[in-house]
RNA sequence: GGUUUCGUAGUGUAGUGGUUAGCACUCCAGACUUUGAAUCUGGCGACCUGGGUUCGAAUCCCUGCGAGACCUCCA
């Protein structure tokens, strides 16, 4: 199993070895099942040269077992040393001790330096720890006689403990408690009240409230989500160590002189870069990327590069090209240069060859079927001479498609596959989108996605955490030819419900004509997003609302990205009125041929006093409501018009339904007739949208409304277990009503200027945008999204 | 199956050994309301399990359990 292969003796240790060593039970049962934990304590115990010991030391080198940084085994005796001779006697010191051989790592010792950073001799007096005690206590006195025994005692310990790293912590802890109860005298009632847990900074006066609402205005500022990178001058740790299966060790890290250069080279700034693949339309978990890429960039003051990963030309575009850099802008991005993979071609192919010189590379004629059983390709060993010339007959296109690779000579017995002498260079007899018909050998990502980074002197490559596992591989490349190494991060794949995001799915969806193109509404891309009404600071607000981290276990629901497209257009779009479905109602009190202007209100908190927060709208004897506005019979919980009832029209006057007239079928209703209440007195509960005709005899303005309900019914419908090979479970799960065209909708007039990519919320109906479908003589609007709706949770019926 | 990552309110997260475990959304209750919207007030609600280390563990170490990802001449 694992250990064989990382060059690991299998160890005889037995429990009674551990127990020897004062550890407990269970701690020793637990450490026996894990190998690497067996091998590294057999390790200590040997380098300690001992049999048994006080529990005590057998728990600090446990602990060193355990902890100790791998880039500084070198040392490792050493430290035992000090175990085992007690010059390094508790946690406290064996924590800073390792922490400094972490910064050490293989480089000499400096005893002297050593032995200061973990207190080695230091000795603490019992009445030093009383006098700071006393110190400590003064310096708090406040707090304690105001807080009592609510006093955080803990952190008092820490005080003390910070001018005394080395001292007693028992015997600190001991006396301030001691100290507390001469200075308070015994516990009160009220000491013993657990306190009560409030909201802090909650001010009880609504006066107050205005203040502290000023005052706490950026707590949005300290949660930085780009803080835990690490910055380019300490790029310097070991990334990874790459295990061999003869044994070595490769520990991945630069040395001083490559990491000056680098630094020199960027002036020690940032540097990070979004490398999409330019085969596909970039969707939401592209911004998330950007966000990440750009954004670390951006709050450090950096440079971030847009750079095309086109390795690859089958399925590589210009489109794609074009498009994507138009998106990223669109998005807020602004790249510090656009590069592609491809430019750097000729040094990648100059640098193969240097690894096959080195014998670290050769051309290879395996296919994937026989390379099951983790043997050695029988071209693997080749001179180097002929690797050569292959090489050199591949590039000039001699060599047939399929018939050769240039292989990595990594390590076929691995433990792990990304070692298995990854393909470096295939053939391919495909002109590229950027780099034209200039090459017919074309890189693989695991070969050149590591050195264009260390090109371009990268200092975080950020990633997705599917590629975790090529970390090994990444900085196979970088370490066998001595170049500077960046410092990889990856982070979770974002996974939005009911909706797929894999560019693989999304081309077959576009190409099927599942959906209407790549900018399809119902689409997670970006594109589909932006046609749909959602805005770049809505996406990217999304994104900073969900964090960056490596939990990779979740599922996104679509509602959160709802509730940021509302809680933005909410301020953003001007209102509006609508009417779906419409239903005729003749005002029978108001007389044929009036024309009342009314003011509708573009924003409800817009000023009262400024003509630019109105609209007009005109109210004339025959409106239309909502089909859905209407009922025959009237429910308690039901705010609408039903016979007999009345309801007010939004921005105008309350209407009382006083006959139904039908149409040919009993069921349907054709029209109704309403009396309208011009002084206002009534107050129904119900408010409801409108149009009316603009004059007698002309019909309102007529729109296109599209509507949209999920994509998919399932919640993860990639997920979807699959029998067939070719999956298309998630295809059958495709929503068949998730998209409604209304053609018949009228529309308030001031409707009639609108223009694509402008927004609106129709009043009780959603936010809606004007779609690129528009024409002079038909508007047509995609709902974003609908308004939120209480109705049947809170206030409504159960 | 192998490799690997991740487990903090229902959801997404903050948390670098000492906090009354913070925030946002959801949910619940109320106020206001010419959008069953918005806004405002209050509330419910969490450290996967077991051990160890420590004066002190959500935090460090190990076990177990659970979930996800990857195993291409794709990136």
């Amino acid at each position: 199993m694992g250990t064989g292969g990382k060059g690991y003796k299998p160890p005889a240790l037995q429990l009674e070895k551990l127990l020897a060593l004062g550890l407990d039970q269970r701690t020793a049962e637990n450490a026996l099942v894990n190998s690497k934990v067996t091998a590294n304590l057999a390790a200590v115990i040997a380098e300690a040269g001992i049999s048994w010991c006080d529990k005590s030391v057998g728990n600090l080198l446990y602990a060193v077992a355990t902890k100790y940084p791998n880039n500084a085994l070198v040392h490792r005796p050493a430290l035992i040393d000090y175990i085992v001779s007690m010059k390094i006697k508790n946690p406290a010191q064996l924590d800073a001790a390792l922490s400094f051989l972490t910064n050490v790592g293989p480089d000499p010792l400096d005893t002297g330096k050593f032995e200061e950073a973990c207190g080695v001799g230091v000795v603490v007096s019992i009445e030093e720890i009383h006098s700071t005690v006393t110190k400590v206590l003064h310096e708090n006195m406040e707090a304690i006689l105001e807080q009592r025994y609510h006093i955080n005692v803990g952190n008092l310990c820490g005080q003390v403990r910070k001018r005394h790293p080395w001292g007693d912590a028992k015997a600190t802890k001991e006396e301030i408690e001691k100290r507390l109860a001469e200075i308070l005298g015994p516990k009160t009632e009220a000491d013993n009240v657990k306190p009560v847990k409030t909201k802090k900074g909650k001010p009880a006066k609504s006066e107050e409230k205005k203040v502290a609402v000023a005052t706490v205005a950026p707590p949005s500022e300290d949660l930085n989500p780009y803080s835990h990178f690490p910055e380019p001058a300490e790029n310097n740790k070991v990334h990874t160590e790459i295990f061999f299966s003869d044994g070595n060790i490769w520990r991945a890290h630069n040395t001083k002189e490559i990491l000056e250069k680098h630094l020199m080279a960027t002036g020690g700034k940032v540097t990070t870069r979004f490398p999409p693949e330019p085969n596909g339309y970039l969707h939401i978990g592209h911004a998330k990327a950007m966000f990440i890429d750009f954004g670390l960039a951006k709050e450090r003051n950096g440079y971030c590069y847009l750079r095309f990963d086109d390795t690859n030309p089958e399925a590589e575009k210009k489109e794609y090209i074009d498009h994507i850099q138009e998106i990223v802008h669109w998005l807020g991005w602004e790249p510090y240069k656009v590069t592609y993979t491809s430019d750097y071609f000729q040094a990648l192919y100059e640098h193969a060859v240097e690894l096959i010189q080195k014998g670290l590379a050769y051309v290879d004629h395996q296919i994937k079927e026989g390379r099951e059983n983790n043997l050695d390709s029988p071209w693997r060993d080749r001179p180097i001479e002929e690797s050569l010339k292959l090489f050199e007959d591949m590039r000039r296109g001699l060599i047939a498609e399929g018939a050769a690779t240039l292989r990595m000579k990594q390590d076929m017995q691995n433990d792990t596959r990304n070692m298995y002498d990854l393909i470096a260079y295939r053939v391919k007899f495909t002109p590229h989108p950027h780099a034209g018909d200039k090459w017919c050998i074309y890189p693989s990502y695991d070969y050149a996605h590591c050195m264009v980074d260390s090109f371009e002197n990268i200092t975080h490559s950020l990633c997705t955490l599917e590629f975790d596992v090529r970390r090994p591989s990444y900085y196979w490349v970088l370490v066998a030819l001595g170049l500077y190494q960046p410092y990889v991060w990856e982070y979770s794949r974002l996974n939005i419900s009911h909706n797929i995001m894999s560019k693989r799915k999304l081309n077959r969806l576009v190409t099927e004509k599942w959906v209407d193109g790549w900018d399809d509404p119902r689409l997670l891309t970006l594109a589909g997003l932006r046609r749909r009404g959602v805005s770049a600071a809505t996406i990217n607000s999304f994104i900073r609302g969900m964090g960056i981290t490596r939990c990779d276990n979740s599922l996104i629901p679509f509602e959160r990205l709802e509730y940021h497209i509302r809680e933005e257009l909410n301020k953003t779009a001007s209102r509006a009125m609508v009417v779906l479905h419409p239903l005729k109602v003749v005002i029978t009190n108001l007389e044929d041929g009036k024309v009342i202007d009314l003011d509708g209100k573009k924003w409800p908190d817009a000023p009262a006093d400024e003509a630019s927060s109105y609209y007009k709208v005109p109210f004339s004897r025959t409106v239309y409501i909502e089909k859905t506005d209407f009922r025959l019979e009237d429910p308690k919980d039901y705010y609408g018009l039903a016979p007999g009832k009345s309801a007010l029209l939004r921005y105008a006057f309350p209407i009382k339904c006083t006959e139904v007239i039908h149409g040919d079928n009993p069921d349907d209703i054709g029209e109704i007739r309403a009396e309208y209440d011009p002084s206002k007195t009534s107050k129904p509960k119900g408010v409801l949208h409108w149009v009316a005709e603009p004059a007698p005899g002309v019909e309102p303005l007529k729109v296109e409304i599209r509507l949209f309900e999920k994509l998919f019914l399932s919640e993860n419908p990639a997920g979807l277990e699959d029998k067939e090979p070719e999956g298309t479970a998630w295809l059958r799960d495709l929503n068949p009503h998730s998209k409604e065209v209304v053609k018949g909708a009228y529309a308030v007039p001031s409707l009639a200027a609108a223009v694509v990519g402008n927004k609106f919320q129709f009043e009780r109906l959603g936010y809606f945008a004007v779609d690129t479908d528009s024409t002079p003589e038909k508007l047509v609007f995609n709902r974003t999204v609908t308004l939120r709706d209480s109705y049947g949770k809170a206030g409504g019926p159960r």
